[in-house]
DNA sequence: ATAGCTTCTTACCATAGGTCAATTTTTTCA
DNA sequence: TGAAAAAATTGACCTATGGTAAGAAGCTAT
C-alpha cells in the first residue's frame, strides 16, 4: 500500500483524509500463479493496483482462442475497464501469472473519490492519458509492424516478462499463434 | 462552439467563468477536404473538437504505407495525443476528409483548465475513460476478428463514413490493403 | 527420482491477405 | 462537359502466418 501512496504522492499532493479513504476502500491481497481475480461473464467489483508479480487480462473468443489485452506488472493497474465503464459483466478474465501482491479496490468506492477528494483527479487524469498514449502506440504497432518486429519491441517493453509467462501468453498479446512465436524465436536465435 | 458547450453541460455543471475561458482559448475553424491540420514531424499545439464533417489521424511508416489511427466525426476530439502527452513533435498527420468545422483549442492552454476550473475534470475523465474503453475494444477486435468481420463491425460503428472516405482510409484503419478491402466488398455483395 | 501433465518445437500443408500491374471507374476542375 | 488525375477493381502470383499433429522437453507432486 505504501508503494501506491508513494506513487500517487510523486505526482499530486494527497491529504491525510484522502489517504485514509484510499486505505478504507482497499485491501492488500496476494494471489498465487493461476488464480483468477476476475472471470469473464461475472460481475466486476474490483480494480487492482499491482505492487509485485505479474498478471494478465484476456478474453476468450467463440472458437476458444485466448487474446491477451494487457499484462499487469509492478505499479500498473489492471481490471476489466470495459465492464466497469459500461456497468456490464466481465468481458475479460484477469489471472495471476506468478505469485503477485495487489491492492484491491472496490471499483464503485474508488469512483467516489472524485467527489470526496477532487485533489485525486489529476492523478487519475495523468494515468488515463498515459494509458491512452500506450494504447495508441500499440494499435499503430499492430498496424505497421510484422510479427517478429512486434516481438522484438515486446521484449524491450517487458524485459523480464518471459521468465514467468507461457509462450502463448505472449503470442496472444502479439496477435499470433504460439507456434508462430516459437518459429520467430528460432529465426531470431539463428542471427 | 455551442455544440461543445452543450456537450460539456450535459455531463457536468460549467461555471460562466470556465465557459468564458474555453471561449478565450479556442477558435471555430473550417477546413476543406484534403487540408492538413497537423503534420507528422511538426509541432502540435492544437486539440480539435469536431462539430461537423470528418477527419482522420494516421501515420506513415518507413515503407510509405499509411495507417489510420482514428476517424474524427461529430462530437469527437482529434489530435496527436502521443505527441501532446510526451511533448514531442507529431508522429501523426491529421487531415480533413470532407468539409469540416472544428473548434481549435490551444492544447497547452486547455491543459491549464484543470488548475483554473477543476470543475472541468469529471468531463475530461469521462472522455478519457470512454476513449480507453473504445481502444480496448478495438485491440480485442483486431486480435480476434478476420478482416471481413472487422469491416462489418466498422460499418456498424461508422454507418455513413463510406460516403466520404476513400477505400484506403478504411483499409488502413482495419489493417488491410485497399485491394483486400475491395475483394471483401465483392464477397459481401455476392451474399 | 519418476510418472504424468503441460508446454514447446518441428514438419508439413493450408490459407488469408499482400504485391504488382493492367484496366476500369470515378472524381476533379479547367 | 470532357480531359486528366485519382481511386477502385481485377487477375496472377507470392508470403507470412495459421492449423494440425507428433514428438521433445520442462514442470510438478508424490
Amino acid at each position: 500500500m505504501k508503494d501506491l501512496i508513494n506513487n500517487i504522492k510523486s505526482s499530486i499532493e494527497l491529504s491525510t483524509e484522502a489517504e485514509a479513504y484510499l486505505f478504507s476502500i482497499s485491501k492488500e491481497r496476494t494471489f498465487s500463479k493461476g488464480e483468477v481475480l476476475i472471470r469473464q461473464g461475472q460481475n466486476v467489483n474490483s480494480n487492482y493496483f499491482v505492487t509485485a508479480g505479474c498478471l494478465r487480462s484476456y478474453c476468450v473468443d467463440k472458437s476458444g482462442k485466448e487474446h491477451t489485452l494487457q499484462f499487469g506488472v509492478k505499479n500498473w493497474w489492471i481490471s476489466d475497464y470495459i465492464a466497469i465503464h459500461n456497468e456490464e459483466s466481465a468481458t475479460l478474465t484477469v489471472e495471476c501469472l506468478k505469485e503477485s501482491t495487489v491492492i484491491e479496490f472496490n471499483a464503485k468506492k474508488l469512483n467516489r473519490i472524485y467527489e470526496l477528494y477532487p485533489e485525486y483527479e489529476p492523478f487519475q487524469r495523468n494515468l488515463l492519458e498515459r494509458h491512452v498514449v500506450s494504447l495508441h502506440k500499440r494499435i499503430l504497432n499492430q498496424l505497421q509492424l510484422t510479427a517478429s518486429e512486434r516481438y522484438e519491441l515486446f521484449l524491450v517493453q517487458y524485459p523480464d516478462i518471459e521468465l514467468f509467462t507461457r509462450n502463448y501468453h505472449i503470442a496472444s498479446y502479439l496477435g499470433i499463434t504460439q507456434e508462430s512465436l516459437s518459429r520467430i524465436r528460432v529465426e531470431k536465435a539463428k542471427k
